[in-house]
RNA sequence: GGGAGUAUAGCUCAGCUGGUUAGAGCACCUGCCUUACAAGCAGGGGGUCAUAGGUUCGAGUCCUAUUACUCCCACCA
């Protein structure tokens, strides 16, 4: 127990945080509260953090993302579990390396000028100098990281692991290298995975070609969107049952411009109905045309080269852009005849999802995971809800990505990344896959070998993150303790990414799920909701939103209102709001504080407790229950507005309005029980908002009479059986109606706050002690109060509650007609009211199949009714 | 083409397994500087819960269809 006798820091009028934020974080650094080590005697609950790339800033994404897993972190800390939320960043090959690039640019040196081992030293300088600068931002939200154990997707340990899996997978014949028609950023001069690949609604234009047959029996029309493709045309399908062209299968076609003729083949791909019902097929720059390139050994030509322009195999067309190639081959078709016709369309075309470019189908050597093998138990874990995905209905997204699964394009023709641990023996031809550098080949000696120069598609690291961070492939005791992870929080546009990468590696490699549950979040979107975007100028910098409002305000505007896989809006006003509710509760800290001086407070509840005392202590533990359980459910959006409803409606607006008649009162007894009550409720109050706001609560509980060191480390207040206090509840309840009641009718006469008067309540015998003068005289402005079985006073003002009648003699205030008018109105609603009661009361079918409760609830409610409108015939009788 | 989500007050959104009179914040109107807080207090107006059917004693909630918006997947040369 500590006693507050003196007072450390003045409290300002109006919440400062940013004074206080930076100073509350250094203080949970320096006592280590954010470090967890497996601990026998705890519970584990890991998450692990998505990493974000090193080349990022702090967005409204990741300020979400952060919260909500602080949000739990926080919460199950305080729960007594051992909770480790381990941070770290990613590497994210192609952005960072095209930040270098674009960095060297300005310096006038390009990549293959200086050379791989210069680039990737200046990348690792780039890292060091830029890659802290989001772990600094995620400590600005409050993040409460275990940092001692930040990661780095290129660290050691990383890097150990994605070897290991690599040669595992590849001597179990799932990694493969082979000539496939892959996804190829002319921009990044890199492939990309299927995942990597976004379409996008463009204009563009169908080319109406001809191609002649080759004895000059006629020609072929068909359409093309890409025309310079084709140079690398091997032949021209159509569908087999055809009759227009049957004949004409196995005919050879002269390919206009390069002269080559080129068979026309029957495939079953070809859509009859579409366009001519003719294909031209470019097996090298189209994955369909792949395929039937394949069934009819076909040649494939590529006639690409990295950036996109035309190579050697394009002839004349060589060293063209594929732009300038169309234009010309465009140009040439027209002038000697082939070209139809233009048609203008609107179609989707593939784009890279880092930069934007138009992506271009091609042919050239890559490796691969052979994913069905691996989808197979990944799809079984999420059937048999050994993982769970929240919402549910990310689970039909899954199974579609995983059930339809392509195989996975690993390596990237980048530098910055994990060099593909393969090496080819310039003598025998023989590929060694290994965990070490080999030194020779084992097959013949040879001494020189040559490692692969691509690097590893980014995720195949973030894949290994669940169990990497924790020291796989070594069996470290923190492996065994915190693995499996418990909540991944994440976007839902990750889900193929990552979230199912994960799954499957952590099957394969541990054998084991990589974490229970995987809460999915939506997306931050502008107050008109539209995605923040940096081409709209429409996305908030949520630091500046830290630095005017605190990070606190910012975290509860996040949370506020949110549901699992839905998308939020984001506004200033709603920012303006939560740094209101901060203020409410710094307010309500003060006037605790101040009613706190000159007095010893015990924290701890006392003995002594009145109704009201009661009524609150319920309150509060009902709300905690409730906070916990919708916790449990990842309903962060409902526990947070429980959490506000109570602090600013009951325990600021009632609560303390009632304390004051014992604060301000003659008697020291009463007064002491209201500080220690206050006292207790407000750091209970402030443990639940813990997890959502930390540098408020943290803040004003080590100014207040507390048990233990920091917040940050109490426990979290749970829902306790003896604090029910019903009655005291019910109680309330008709005080606070009977209050609500009185000032509702004053409003409605305008009559002013400062004119008092005399209040008359008839009330049962049981209840008549529920009328206490002074929170009638402080609540509902009274001037005197009686209290009694029935009044009658003429001229009142009359107001019924479901307890009590409440007479308001204020005659001369009183418009008659006015006051008959409202009164009549009232038992209009009141006689409407009871004739439903009634309906359902003598309807048969109700009465036999709704439950008793409900049934008893209608039933009380037709008696109240009764009593209300026979108050309001006499009432008006009296009047008259 | 396949699938999903959303539709509730002027705006942004809650509303759990169907149960008495559908809630909050912001905005709006009225009155208050009632010594914690004007970033506040008290009160108020405002909703045929997208539409049409259905199930049920009872539907914002469950079912069917329709409309609108959003998203994901696939992709036609």
């Amino acid at each position: 127990m500590i006693l507050v006798e003196e007072m450390n820091r003045e409290l300002a009028k109006t919440y400062e945080p940013q004074e206080v934020e930076d100073r509350i974080y250094g203080f949970w650094m320096e006592n280590g509260y954010f470090h967890a080590v497996p601990d026998p005697e705890k519970k584990p609950y890991t998450i692990v953090i998505p990493p974000p790339n090193i080349t990022g800033q702090l967005h409204m994404g990741h300020a979400l993302d952060e919260t909500l897993q602080d949000i739990l972190i926080r919460w199950r800390r305080m729960q007594g579990y051992s909770a480790l939320w381990l941070p770290g960043t990613d590497h994210a090959s192609i952005a960072t390396e095209a930040k270098i690039v674009e960095a060297m640019r300005q310096d006038g040196v390009t990549k293959e000028e200086i050379g791989r081992e210069a680039f990737l030293e200046r990348a690792w300088d780039w890292k060091e100098k830029y890659g802290g600068r989001i772990i600094q931002q995620l400590k600005k939200l409050g993040s409460s990281c275990d940092w001692e154990r930040e990661r780095f997707t290129l660290d050691e340990g990383c890097s150990k692991a994605v070897r290991e899996v690599f040669v595992n997978l590849y001597e179990k014949g799932l990694i493969y290298r082979g000539e496939r028609i892959i996804n190829w950023c002319p921009h990044c001069k890199t492939s990309i995975s299927d995942a990597e690949v976004e379409f996008e609604e463009k204009d563009g234009h169908f080319w109406h070609i001809r191609y002649p047959f080759a004895d000059g029996s006629g020609y072929l029309e068909l359409a093309t969107t890409r025309p310079e493709t084709m140079l690398g045309d091997t032949a021209v399908a159509v569908h087999p049952e055809d009759p227009r062209y049957k004949d004409m299968v196995g005919k050879m076609l002269v390919l206009p411009l390069v002269g080559r003729e080129i068979p026309v083949v029957a495939d079953t791909y070809v859509e009859q109905e579409f366009g001519t019902g003719v294909v031209k097929i470019t097996p090298a720059h189209d994955p369909n045309d792949f395929e039937v390139g394949l069934r009819h050994n076909l040649p494939v030509i590529n006639v690409m080269n990295e950036d996109g322009s035309i190579n050697e195999n394009g002839g004349k067309y060589c060293g063209m852009t594929g732009l300038q190639a169309r234009k010309q081959i465009v140009k040439e078709l027209e002038e000697q005849g082939f070209l139809v016709r233009v048609e203008d369309i609107h179609h989707n075309v593939g784009t890279c999802y880092r930069c934007g470019t138009v992506v271009e189908p091609r042919v050239s050597k890559q490796w691969f995971v052979k994913m069905e093998p691996l989808a197979a138990p990944a799809i079984d874990v999420v059937r048999k809800e050994e993982i769970r995905l929240i919402p549910e209905r990310m689970n039909k997204v899954y199974y579609n990505w995983m059930e339809n699964i392509k195989d996975w394009c690993i390596s990237r023709q980048l530098w910055w990344g994990h060099r593909i641990p393969a090496w080819y023996c310039p003598e025998c031809g023989e590929t060694i896959v290994s965990k070490q550098d080999p030194t020779a080949c084992p097959h013949c000696g040879c001494d020189h070998l040559k490692q692969d120069e691509d690097t590893l598609d980014t995720w195949f690291s973030s894949a290994l993150w669940p169990f990497s961070t924790l020291g796989w492939p070594d069996q470290t005791e923190e492996l065994q303790y915190f693995y499996p992870t418990d909540t991944l929080v994440t976007g839902y546009d990750i889900i193929f990414f990552w979230v199912a990468r994960m799954i499957f590696s952590g099957l394969e490699h541990m054998k084991e799920i990589p974490f229970r549950t995987v809460f999915f979040h939506g997306l931050v979107r502008d107050s008109q909701g539209r995605k923040m975007s940096k081409s709209l100028g429409n996305g908030i910098d949520p630091l500046e939103v830290i630095h005017q409002y605190g990070a606190d305000a910012l975290r509860f505007t996040l949370v506020t209102g949110i549901s699992p896989g839905n998308d939020t809006r984001f506004s200033t006003e709603r920012v303006e709001s939560s740094r209101n509710f901060a203020n409410k509760i710094w307010n309500a800290a003060r006037f605790i504080r101040m009613n706190l001086e000159g007095h010893s407070v015990p924290y701890g509840l006392p003995q002594e407790l009145s109704v009201e005392d009661r009524w609150i202590i319920s309150e509060l533990n009902r709300v905690a229950g409730e906070v916990n359980e919708n916790l449990e459910k990842f309903e962060l959006g409902i526990a947070v507005q429980k959490l506000y409803d109570f602090i600013w409606d009951e325990f600021c607006d009632w609560y303390i309005e009632i304390a004051k008649i014992r604060l301000t009162g003659a008697e020291e007894m009463p007064a002491q029980t209201a500080r220690q009550v206050l006292v207790w409720v407000m750091q209970q109050t402030l443990a639940l908002l813990h997890p959502f706001m930390p540098f408020i609560t943290e803040e004003i509980w080590q100014t207040l009479p507390h048990d233990g060191e920091a917040l940050v480390i109490s426990e979290y207040p749970a829902f306790s059986q003896d604090r029910v206090f019903a009655e005291e509840t019910a109680q309330m309840e008709s005080i606070m109606e009977a209050v609500r009641a009185i000032r509702n009718r004053r409003s409605e006469m305008n009559v002013a706050p400062g004119r008092k008067a005399k209040l008359y309540i008839a009330s049962e015998k049981a209840q008549r002690f529920l009328w206490g003068e002074p929170i009638f005289r402080r609540l509902a402005y009274a001037d005197g109060l009686e209290v009694g079985d029935a009044f009658e006073i003429p001229g009142a003002v009359t107001i019924v509650t479901p307890d009590a009648k409440i007479y308001i003699p204020m005659e001369e205030l009183v418009d008659k007609e006015a006051e008959l008018a409202r009164l009549s109105k009232e038992l209009e609603s009141a006689e409407k009211q009871l004739n439903t009661a009634n309906a359902k009361l003598n309807n048969e079918k109700f009465m036999s199949k709704a439950p008793e409760n409900v049934v008893e609830g209608v039933r009380q409610n037709a008696k109240k009714l009764e009593e209300h409108i026979a108050l309001l015939r006499s009432s008006m009788d009296a009047l008259r």
